[in-house]
DNA sequence: ATTATCTATAGATCTATAGATAATGC
DNA sequence: ATTATCTATAGATCTATAGATAATGC
């Protein structure tokens, strides 16, 4: 019993599609974040957004739809504002930062839900497909794309070992500590990151 | 229809309740590390295993503690075999060289289940520390711990850029290449790591 | 006689849909 | 009248169990 206003806190409230539409799109955001794709419920997504469960489908189609529009709503912000030189660092500093006011979850909401189906490792390799283009220009043409996947690849390591898994001391480590190891470490790997490192430039034979 | 023998190949079948159970366990590993917890059905892993899905849940009892003995089983060959100053490489190099003959898919296997239920990253959780604590023994005392951390969360994700995500270029990268990149970068992170990184020559001026 | 294996099914989810209800705009 | 919202349920999974069947050892 006692489901049906299901708009809780409001007190009255008005019919609105979008401000539903809107309101289903951020309950999904939050619940892909903390729970990944398939433990996300529509009920789940529904109930937190204060909707019926009908509506997501009426909205959006299907979950997987409105994980779609979950996923192309974060990240290019981030990517069109940060310049290359700082984005590693950035991105690195959101992840650790973990849920800010309009954090970009997107990397999160991708780490939980890895393996959920093959178009969600479609969608991450999406999302990583555009970090890594921007990080590629900071390396020099030998092997810039790999260096820039490398990078890529510590930083959602570091998600997933810190938001996911959880593992101490990481989990609970100084974002400053965190990031001032990592970018020194990484400064022998991508060229031009801020805190210039002497590089070595060249890159030996590669058969 | 016609799916009463069930053992395929073998032509005349014994029973044997060991034997198995064995197939069970070795079909589990597969398919977990194919396609993760969650999404290898017990049906699946029984019919790789010519057995009856009903055995699966009297030789184990449940998907989750199948799951649990087949974590058990890898991982912990690779790191009482494997010197403290090597076991990164080599753990690096089996993570790039997917599946060997008996290739350890431990983690691989965490990969693809992540996000599936608190008990995977909780399985995670367990055999990073064991891999993490030998680690530490390589850093210095100033956060030895975290620096561990940091080399272990780049193996995973590495590994998850590679083997579930399947990004390019780093998918189809020279496994040498990367491991000299890597090993190269971690030199000032961890560090007593092998200067020889037995392709001997560059080093990178890591200070 | 023992017990490895198989059949059949309970019971719990979850996504998605069809159709009913009711709040708004005209 | 339109359409946002809700109710009820179909249909598809999947794990797990109870009890039947049949291959082995004595």
């Amino acid at each position: 019993m006692g489901e049906s206003p299901q708009r809780g806190t409001e007190g009255a409230y008005r019919r609105d599609a979008q401000g539903t539409r809107l309101r289903l799109l951020d309950a999904a955001s939050e619940l892909f974040a903390e729970r990944g794709y398939e433990r996300a419920t529509v009920r789940d997504i529904a109930a937190r957004a204060g909707a019926n469960q009908a509506l997501l489908f009426r909205y959006f189609g299907s979950k997987k739809a409105l994980f779609g529009e979950v996923m192309a709503r974060g990240g290019q912000e981030q990517l069109r504002t940060t310049p290359a030189e700082r984005l590693f660092e950035v991105a690195l500093r959101g992840m650790l930062a973990g849920d800010g006011a309009g954090a970009d979850r997107s990397l999160e909401v991708c780490l939980r839900s890895i393996g959920g189906s093959d178009e969600i490792a479609d969608a991450l390799r999406g999302l990583g497909e555009e970090y890594a283009e921007v990080l590629a220009t900071l390396s020099g043409p030998d092997n810039g794309g790999l260096r820039a996947d490398l990078a890529l690849s510590w930083l959602l390591g570091i998600g997933l070992m810190r938001v996911v898994v959880v593992k101490e001391p990481l989990a609970s480590a100084d974002p400053d500590t965190v990031c001032r190891l990592v970018v020194g470490a990484l400064g022998s790997l991508l060229e031009s990151l801020p805190n210039d490192v002497e590089k070595g430039g060249e890159n030996g034979g590669i058969a």
